[in-house]
DNA sequence: TAGCGTTGTTGAAACGCTTCGACGATTCCG
DNA sequence: CGGAATCGTCGAAGCGTTTCAACAACGCTA
């Protein structure tokens, strides 16, 4: 491999010129630049990233740490991931991708410099991951809500916020009593901070708006699905609408519902969090309060670039919902028809 | 942060004593690496990975290169880079996540001596990334099999055997005309070469059974499904037994099926080639193929690793499929009751 | 015309690690 | 008991960059 010595041989130039002409640090006249670049395409050369990084405290590398044990989201965190990958491609960064549970990965990376910065995923009310990244040098991003953030920054879609336009929209559309099906137990129980937001909100709303609300966990498999519905329907059969949040089981409450004879969009409004793609690619199009999964991503990188260069404090942001009407939902029984 | 020359002051020995302690590349005596873990430890002491890597020519880091477009696989390629990252920290190597269509990113990885080995998912027949990397220094190993290897290694599952277990199983339990739904057609056109492979297999074993077999291409969308299947159900009504190589349409299939009172199990057979976890979280539990996803990207680790050390001839492995008979399958019209 | 600020370029000192050759101290063998 | 092989440790030379201080050449201003 040609070295940065080999270019600067080659142009007529010391080595400190090539570097500037890399870097752009220091004005470099037009004919030099050009001998330079001539004998960089030459050469093919490509600046070593050990080198790189060892002289300029840089890598141009950033970690992601994603949960990638096979289960519920899969298609949701593949989207933060993208989102993740591709912003950072348009900072000249590439990604170092952590798993989850492995812990000890964040001082490996961090200790070792191995990266610039942080991304981490999934975050839980206590997570044992935030004080580890909070002490170390590189500056972090959390996509998701912590308890304590310990002066990390934070992104996130507004769940509670959600759950208040989801039932808004059940509310003003005529339904007095609404039921959530949301995440698994296990997920409630590792008090992972979205369902908590969400269920703040809806439950607010519900107060505000004068509904009634019934909260059901459950598991993203069809039967854990059919369970969760089979109990609304028998504790609570006045229930005219439904928010789902949970991809997993979306389908499968579906089949349930239709299963147990009720046509959805009709005699049951659904209401789904979720990405737009899973909502449309359901029997129905869903009407959904879209989970911008991509977007997230995005955003954290863009906040994690922003206190890589300059002192920017840290700060949390919240993404507003949207909610998209399409056909799973209907007027309810309190509807003022025209 | 302290360095390996504050490590060697504290433990009263020289930096290269240090460097083989960590290392073991020499002998130390326990009593001197006694000292030295000792000050390791007090002063937190990581190695810095640039210089590390910068000395030695070594990362210990591996480029992995997947599909990130939302779509069809998604839990599959999920299940790749599992096995891919988990098995990676195996060998002490991180993983840096290249997107598939980052096709730049090899020339920036390698050339910039980023990593030490690169794998590659989703391998086209005549994908034009290899050539790209049979030219890197990196070795690379291919999950996929294009035409013209160029020397790399490649490992996948037998997609071609994997037809012929499909169809000798609904042969021998008597049925005698077949389907595939199969690949959306994209993924076709792009010549994956696993798609051709299994049809080959597919149609030699019908030739040698002695059953009919039609193919049909199939979008992953739920109304892809139901097309896919109408046209089956119309042209060919004789069809007793589908294999499905398609796991977004799959459980749409099923669905479709069902509308269209078909009794999965009873009146129609299927079988399924998808990921075991997929196969059992259908309406009914299916009979499958297991691509067994996780450990195929295990597999590329081990090759990978395999050639990092040591001038080994590089090597294709095919995985043997394995048929798991569940609840979707039966006998068919020709079988001998007994 | 002396002095000054620009502009463009250079040389050399880091950056933190690995590894090779060397060397004193032991142990081994005949 | 002398020489050879082995063991454990060390010093120093890289590895390929970045970056800082310095400086030559130039046009300006006063």
């Amino acid at each position: 491999m040609a070295t940065i010595d080999d270019v600067a041989k080659a142009a007529g130039v010391s080595t400190s010129t090539v570097s500037y002409v890399l870097s752009g640090k220091r004005p470099i006249s037009a004919p030099t630049r050009a001998r330079v670049e001539r004998a960089i395409e030459k050469l093919g050369y490509r600046p070593h990233a050990g080198a790189r990084a060892l002289a300029s405290s840089r890598t141009n590398v950033i970690a992601l740490m994603a949960p990638l044990r096979v289960g519920v989201n899969v298609p949701v965190i593949m989207q933060f991931v993208t989102g993740v990958v591709t912003r950072a491609r348009d900072f000249d960064h590439d990604v170092l991708l952590l798993t989850q549970d492995d812990v000890s990965g964040l001082d490996r990376v961090t200790g070792g410099s191995m990266v610039d910065a942080l991304v981490m995923m999934d975050i839980e009310a206590d997570d044992p991951r935030v004080p580890l990244v909070a002490a170390a040098k590189q500056p972090t991003v959390l996509i998701g809500l912590p308890q304590d953030p310990e002066g990390l920054s934070c992104v996130d879609l507004d769940f509670e916020a959600a759950g208040r336009v989801a039932v808004r929209h059940l509310a003003t559309s005529g339904h007095t009593d609404v039921a959530l099906i949301g995440s698994p137990p296990e997920v409630l129980q590792r008090h992972t901070s979205y369902a908590e937001r969400l269920m703040r909100g809806l439950r607010n709303q519900a107060k505000t708006s004068g509904v009634t609300v019934k909260v059901e966990a459950c598991d993203s498999s069809p039967s854990g699905a059919a369970t969760a519905v089979d109990t609304l329907l028998a504790t609570a059969p006045d229930i005219t609408g439904i928010i789902v949040h949970n991809e997993g089981a979306l389908p499968h409450v579906l089949s349930r519902l239709a299963e147990r004879g009720r046509v959805v969009g009709t005699d049951m409004s659904v209401v789904a969090v979720c990405p737009t793609d899973v909502a449309l690619s359901q029997r129905i199009p869903m009407t959904s309060i879209d989970l911008p999964a991509e977007d997230i991503g995005k955003v954290a990188v863009d906040m994690v670039m922003t206190r890589l260069e300059g002192e920017h404090p840290s700060e949390t942001r919240l993404l507003a919902p949207v909610l998209t009407e399409r056909e799973s939902s209907a007027h309810g029984p309190a509807a003022v028809v025209d």
